[in-house]
RNA sequence: GCGCUCGUAGUUCAAUGGAUAGAGCGUCAGCCUCCGAAGCUGGAAAUGUGGGUUCGACUCCCGCCGAGCGCACCA
């Protein structure tokens, strides 16, 4: 609604003698400063002094002119540089806060489907701690997405094919037999115990093969237990039984983006300047293995064959080298450069007893986001993940995440839905089950939390074109902290007085909607009680 | 060396180029005969550093300091 209050604004202004004609910038607005008292803060004029070369201010003053007339303006107020700070009517509010709708209409015709490919760990182990970050953040964009109606799935790329699939056999036979992995090889302990719940009558050509399954159903459940859902599961290996790779060479090579150099095949990543990465790259070795990078152009074309017109990949900052490389490589397939949007996000930088804990497969030495979820749970760790924005460097003290859980906001948050939950039960054994809106004048914490309902779709607007669910984490907890302040003030349950009852239950159920809806994006339960 | 990212209260995080930089946890002072005190009210407390752009800079540009990551015919 918002949306429309801002069209409607914008017809007002522009329709008036003093703006007609003009050059205008379209209205947008934010929650205005506390100290303003008002509700809603436009800079408009400041943008529309540009063009219409006068004074921000005597602007400012010009537009308040058009907007006191508006009905649901109660005021409007011109203040220096060039700021306009609206209130709003109190009737306004409600009804703006009373409407459920989440869904843009202009995203539910599902033409241009998304497709965020996340987490793609190797299948040589379980997951780590680093791999809960990307998979917090692409879950929680998946779900904002979809509910604002957005056709996007979401899909983990299995890597079984390539030479750390041999690599893994050679080392779980060597647990099998009781021996030490070679020094390349894979020195977690998870395959000690693998080698041990291998079936007897396993042919030892199958080791790795069986290793990798495993392997591949335990990152499923830890996926599971973290809340987070994929669309599918991708094979590599299912790219080359349909021989994609060498497909995607020949496009590739039609192109005119390949040539031979010392035995190799070389994609000319640097041949454009629209899309260039800084070197050449390999795609076929000199032994003729294609490269992984091969067959990560051919699941890209692959992705766009599908009919997905935006490609989202999620990656850590380690790989962020590879973003030029995959860039041109879209460009080389005809698709726009704009299509492919990859999302870095830094590292998580874990420390235990004070020490930082270095995160490596291979050294066999690292926290798994099993260990993490177990000790400090899957609420905490989606909500601590979810509220840092992606290419910001994020610090996790697993001791202080062990013992002290409490400095996670998101009991704060969960804290609310419990209440409210409870309240409804009170209100239930009256006999009060019905409260359809709000009637009564409203007190100032009822209209500050009515108001910030009010912004709840513009925040997973905002999640959506800056691609972090951290906007929603911020706004649960000052949603929270409005709902904890109106509770202390504001008794819902009063028997001599029902009118008012049945207004702030209202308000509590709309409340308790968008938080569960809020943490149920971020893949966060909210629980009725703790 | 080159490239990418980041330096904000004690701490963990916020802030479409906007007004007096917001929160959680911690800390100090108060608040429960009443719907859950995992709460509320009020304090103390921050933009690494030096320039520049502009009406206005945490935000954009340049230098410096510091941190993380990358620079394979590995994935």
């Amino acid at each position: 609604m918002l949306e429309q209050l801002k069209k409607n604004i914008f017809i007002k202004l522009t329709s008036s003698d003093y703006f007609k004609g003009a050059q205008l910038p379209p209205v947008e607005f934010s929650a205005a400063p506390a100290h303003t008292g008002a509700d809603l803060s436009l800079n408009w004029a400041m943008a529309a002094a540009k063009t219409m070369r006068r004074a921000p201010l005597q602007i400012a003053q010009e537009a308040c002119k058009v907007l006191r007339e508006i009905t649901f303006i109660s005021e409007a107020e011109a203040v220096a540089p060039g700021f306009i700070n609206l209130k709003l009517d109190d009737a306004f509010i409600i009804k703006m806060a009373s409407d459920r709708r989440i869904k843009d209409s202009q995203n539910e015709s599902g033409t241009h489907p998304i497709l965020i490919e996340f987490v793609s760990a190797n299948p040589t182990g379980p997951l780590h701690v680093a791999s809960g970050r990307g998979a917090s953040l692409g879950d929680s964009l998946v779900k904002i997405h979809r509910a604002l109606g957005y056709a996007c799935d979401s899909e983990y790329y299995v890597n079984d094919a390539g030479n750390q699939a041999e690599l893994l056999a050679v080392s779980v036979k060597a647990r099998k037999e009781g021996k030490e992995p070679p020094e390349n090889g894979y020195h977690g302990s998870y395959l000690i115990d693998l080698a041990k719940r291998m079936p007897a009558d396993l042919p030892e050509e199958q080791y790795g093969r069986w290793a990798m399954e495993e392997l591949i159903k335990t990152q499923q459940q830890d996926m599971k237990d973290f809340h987070v859902d994929f669309t599918r599961w991708f094979r590599e290996s299912d790219l080359h039984k349909e021989q994609a790779p060498k497909k995607a060479l020949e496009t590739l090579t039609q192109q005119g983006y390949t040539y031979e150099k010392e035995g190799a095949v070389w994609f000319g990543s640097t041949k454009d300047n629209e899309a260039q990465d800084d070197k050449d790259r390999v795609l076929v070795r000199k032994d003729g293995r294609p490269t992984y990078f091969l067959a990560d152009i051919a699941y890209h074309k692959n992705k766009y064959d599908r009919g997905y017109t935006t490609l989202v990949d999620i990656l850590g900052a380690d790989h962020h080298g590879y973003v030029p490389r995959m860039k041109a490589a879209v460009h080389a397939l005809g698709h726009a450069e704009n299509s492919f949007v990859p999302i870095i996000h830094q590292l998580v930088h874990l420390t235990e007893h004070g020490e930082q804990v270095k995160m490596s497969k291979r050294a066999g030495r690292f926290i798994t986001l099993r260990e993490l979820m177990d000790e400090v749970g899957t609420d905490v760790c989606r909500f601590f993940f979810a509220s840092r924005t992606p290419n910001a460097h994020m610090l996790f003290d697993m001791d202080l995440a062990k013992k002290r859980t409490n400095e996670n906001p998101v009991f704060y948050v969960q804290y609310v839905h419990a209440r409210i939950h409870s309240i409804f039960k009170a209100a239930a054994e009256k006999g009060i089950t019905e409260y359809p809106g709000v009637s009564t004048k409203l007190e100032p914490q009822e209209r500050a939390l009515l108001l910030k309902l009010i912004w709840f779709k513009q925040i997973l607007r905002n999640c959506v074109s800056d691609l972090s669910p951290h906007h929603l984490t911020t706004y649960l907890v000052e949603l929270a902290g409005l709902f904890h302040a109106f509770y202390d003030t504001c008794r819902v349950l009063d028997e001599n007085n029902l009118e008012q009852t049945k207004s702030r239950l209202f308000i509590c159920q709309r409340v308790a909607e968008r938080i569960k809806k809020g943490l149920e994006f971020i893949g966060v339960s909210a629980p009725e009680e703790m």
